[in-house]
DNA sequence: GAGATTATGCACCGTCGGGTGTATTAATAC
DNA sequence: GTATTAATACACCCGACGGTGCATAATCTC
């Protein structure tokens, strides 16, 4: 047992992208396991031989992109956070805010998250912890991770926030800079034609974090 | 002809109620018309002798919440403009911003309306359509109500927002006052239980209120 | 009350889709 | 090369569900 067979993992891996891009098409109940294996150029049997149900399918899919979701929010965290304490308090606070506004608006607002906040929206009613531990694990993370942010720079007094509205605080910088074109483009699932474009996305997210900062600076 | 028979309508708006009901809780693709039936008090064939197909049926209840989503919109814009023009000037706009605030918070995270939301959010693939439309009549038309308030309060002199900004200002607003809780309302479906209480719901949206008057104050 | 209209009950059709059994073939391990 | 393990093809079961037909019973109109 020196090498394992390498079809179960081949197999499994080719289900697992066909799986995600079906049901992020087509949703669960109206996704069908033929469906997939023909995407995936495999037979039904094989996806039965891999996976209990299709009902694991689908959490296996989503705890699978669950983990990249998770993946960015520590990116994110980490490069908002290293300036401040790498080379000293050297970037003016506005410049900051615009970045991170920029960034945090570009990540959230990519094609891909949307749609897996469509389905997952969708289908909060028949798989309520799968919904709660995404809302959790991703925005819920992104807003903790955006508390330390503000926290650090209200302690070197460029911000003034008083502590127990950080939280507050951090909600507000985050819908400021995306919340109405994320809501808008939860609605339009007309791929990529109705989501809102790079500049714009940008350009909004800068305006959002003018408005906080002025509603903000010390 | 003088009478026109109350039985197609009574059936009518027993269905009606029922389907909205039953798609609400399970979708469309996943709730069933018998299922509609048994909760209307109504045999299946009663239902295909008022509507074409289960598609139609959902058709008209979207159809139809949308005409209270639009009566609010008109109240939430008629209420937001009287006191503009009535009385004259004469409350502070801080004030006015935060009254503003937790109406229109109270109204989009009413339980119905997330429920709504996440049903056409889900659907979105299968009725893009619908769900585009909801999004026009619904969140833009309130969107296109609160630029109207923004701009009298602009000219008037209390607020300091460039006339190009003003549809901006008002999407900021918007998001600042309920973001939060109506992100986080999207994903949990349970109930009441885990929806942000009435009192939490106000205090958020004043806060926001707070922080977009000290950001576009005159 | 007569006659038209509507609702019901129920059997029924067709289809789709989840899931299984199995024999056959292909790939892999040693 | 042989034994094992996995993938395929395909036939199949079964339940759910959209939708229909029809005969009967309840309502309404006038």
């Amino acid at each position: 047992m020196q090498h394992t067979d390498p079809r179960p993992a081949r197999s499994r891996a080719l289900i697992m992208t066909a799986a995600m891009a079906h049901f992020l098409e087509h949703g669960y109940s109206n996704g069908s396991v033929d469906g997939i294996a023909a995407e995936a150029g495999v037979s039904k049997r094989t996806i039965y031989n891999l996976f209990e149900s299709k009902e694991e399918v689908f959490r296996a899919v989503v705890a699978e992109s669950f983990r990249t979701a998770e993946r960015f929010t520590a990116s994110l965290a980490a490069a908002s956070l290293a300036p401040a304490d790498g080379g000293g308090p050297g970037r003016p606070i506005a410049e900051v805010l615009e970045e991170l506004a920029v960034a945090h608006a570009r990540a959230v607002l990519d094609p891909r998250v949307i749609r897996l906040r469509r389905l997952l929206i969708g289908e909060a009613e028949r798989f309520p912890e799968l919904a709660a531990e995404y809302y959790e694990r991703a925005p819920q993370a992104v807003m903790t991770a955006l508390e330390q942010v503000l926290r650090r720079h209200r302690e070197s007094g460029e911000l003034n926030i008083p502590e127990e509205l950080v939280p507050i605080a951090a909600e507000q910088f985050a819908f400021l800079v995306l919340g109405a074109r994320l809501d808008r483009a939860l609605f339009f699932s007309a791929e990529d034609a109705e989501l809102p474009s790079a500049p714009e996305i940008a350009e909004r997210a800068r305006a959002g974090a003018r408005a906080f900062h002025r509603a903000y600076a010390a």
